[in-house]
DNA sequence: TTGTATGCGTTATCAT
DNA sequence: ATGATAACGCATACAA
């Protein structure tokens, strides 16, 4: 009945000071862990009295004051794609290593959605975002770099922004898949890519698979599908196409992620066309399932993990003041020879 | 140069009270949306000074004042788990159609990390947290609870909590699936489960499993299996010592969830023991890939999504002020018959 | 319909 | 080594 704040049971700054018969002051020295400027007695005691009252800081508070809210925003195209839950999961680890937490938010690679996604962050005074953007909000990512906090990007590029960057070496990924496949002999590859916006690692992957073969071979023989998951009768056309072009011809597909792969399979496995044996495949990302899958799927294996934390990383020593000028990483992926693909002859 | 405050180019509720020529109270008004005491010229003029100063407004503030962080807790056992991370997409989807958002903490079952995580979302003073618990901080969740944080449980029970829960209907769903396989004619079912804690999840299922096969069996024939993901050497050993009881008889496997499933298919792959031709199995946990797995795998699909969508719903109306007694939640599974399970004879 | 004054829980700037 | 006091940005009771 003593108690009848507002915040029923929750004790403050003031009752952790009066319990341990010192102000307020000295309590907040304790929270910021300045132990040289307290006496050892008077540190057990604010031990002792925080014990008794269950007292938690408050971070609001704190946050409102000091300018720093305690939270890292991470905005992700898909919440529930193993690629970017696998960046979220060494995100995560990371943040929570330092101390932050991680505000973290779905957009489906719609640019509205990205937009709320961002102001609410901006609202919570976030001291730093990743995101893996659709690259229609650069005004607003803008802005909030103005506002001072950090961005770190994941997956695709924003060159017009001037801030760090994390993601796959997806050049030199995609050229080593792409000789492979012509060391293997193959007369038609068919790369099947999400459509091709303007995001930079879809561009980056599907530019360099063309190159790739234009370099090899004198006339086009090979094909991009544009197809985005949810259409599948698009995808069933798109492959029927191919399998109809590639007639008789030693073919293979090329899908540019883990989602499209899963769709082309189940497709496959419907029209009841074995692999390799019909058709060979290749997946650029490596998803638990790829070596158990059929024979085994060549993929493309992306150190996920890794880019969740270094962007973290990365995030976190701009936060602490790095003002160098920006960067991009880009980390090497691992091709994976599985038994999806053959040797010609 | 006019704007020397802490806070580079970021305007506050008394910049746009000046601009558009009132006070700061009708600027938390209109912040609220209490338009109605507000005339449309002043809403007008407050509208156009917001915009020309980018403001946003500061959710930490707002927070401290009212008592509501505008935040939920989330805590999840594994955020890589296509299980976990469906539940989180249907919880996120929720959670920012009502304009809060969301903190994101995992633990990898590890009650310390458990621990670690729930100060730090107290002290962001979460409004609502939801959480697949290890069980053994229950005197935390209590005293979160206690603070006025409301909390649903997913996944796992906590009875002594008296929160509402929300997870799959287990025992129904493990019925169906076990007297399944005794209609199929199994001599031999092997149950493969992550280890029996106190998780209700976990034992639901082990228990329902041993109790329906007791009524059917004039004698035990079949077997649990306690393996951790990670223990490969254990489960090699099991998957041996089952495959040795079985010899020569009509054998399934039951996995307990998908990360077991993908593991026993991969162990059995390497062993070259074909499925469903030499060893049938079934799993709780329908991964996007039991489809596609070597003859499709018999799975139990559980409702992932509805979950999170569901327990984000009950919590923001218990926040709202609904006080009513705690509620279970049960969600049915679909059994899905697929290639990996046979009938005898 | 609008404004004034006070407080939310913390940190920072002075003091002592 | 410790304290008093003023912010931080907003919401609210009370006035007008």
């Amino acid at each position: 009945m003593k108690n009848d704040k507002q915040n029923i049971n929750k004790a403050n700054i003031n009752d952790v000071a009066k319990m341990a018969g010192v102000s307020k002051t000295t309590i907040s020295r304790f929270l910021s862990e300045q132990y040289d400027l307290l006496s050892v007695d008077t540190r057990k005691r604010i031990e002792g009295a925080i014990k008794e009252l269950n007292y938690r800081p408050n971070r609001l508070a704190r946050g409102l004051k000091g300018n720093r809210s305690g939270v890292i925003g991470i905005i992700l195209s898909d919440i529930s794609n193993p690629y970017f839950t696998s960046i979220l999961k060494g995100a995560e680890e990371v943040c929570r290593l330092h101390g932050e937490n991680l505000m973290v938010c779905n957009m489906d690679d719609d640019p509205i959605k990205e937009k709320e996604c961002i102001l609410m962050l901006q609202t919570h005074r976030i001291d730093g975002l990743i995101i893996s953007s659709t690259g229609h909000n650069n005004d607003l990512l803008l802005e909030l770099k103005k506002a001072g906090v950090s961005i770190v990007l994941i997956d695709r590029k924003l060159p017009e922004l001037e801030v760090d960057f994390i993601g796959t070496n997806n050049i030199k990924a995609t050229i080593e898949a792409t000789t492979f496949l012509l060391d293997c002999g193959y007369d038609r590859i068919a790369y099947f890519t999400r459509p091709l916006t303007n995001l930079s690692s879809r561009r980056e992957r599907a530019t360099t698979f063309l190159s790739v073969l234009s370099e090899h071979r004198e006339q086009n023989v090979d094909y991009i599908y544009e197809v985005d998951i949810g259409q599948s009768d698009i995808l069933e056309q798109s492959i029927d196409h191919f399998l109809h072009q590639s007639e008789g011809q030693f073919a293979c597909i090329f899908a540019g992620n883990a989602m499209l792969l899963l769709k082309i399979v189940i497709l496959l496995q419907r029209k009841g066309i074995q692999i390799p044996e019909y058709i060979s495949i290749v997946c650029f990302d490596d998803p638990e399932w790829a070596a158990v899958i059929q024979c085994g799927i060549t993929a493309i294996s992306q150190p996920t993990q890794s880019i969740g934390r270094i962007a973290m990383e990365k995030l976190l020593k701009r936060i602490a003041g790095d003002h160098s000028t920006s960067e991009n990483t880009e980390l090497e992926a691992e091709f994976i020879k599985r038994g999806s693909t053959l040797k010609a002859n």
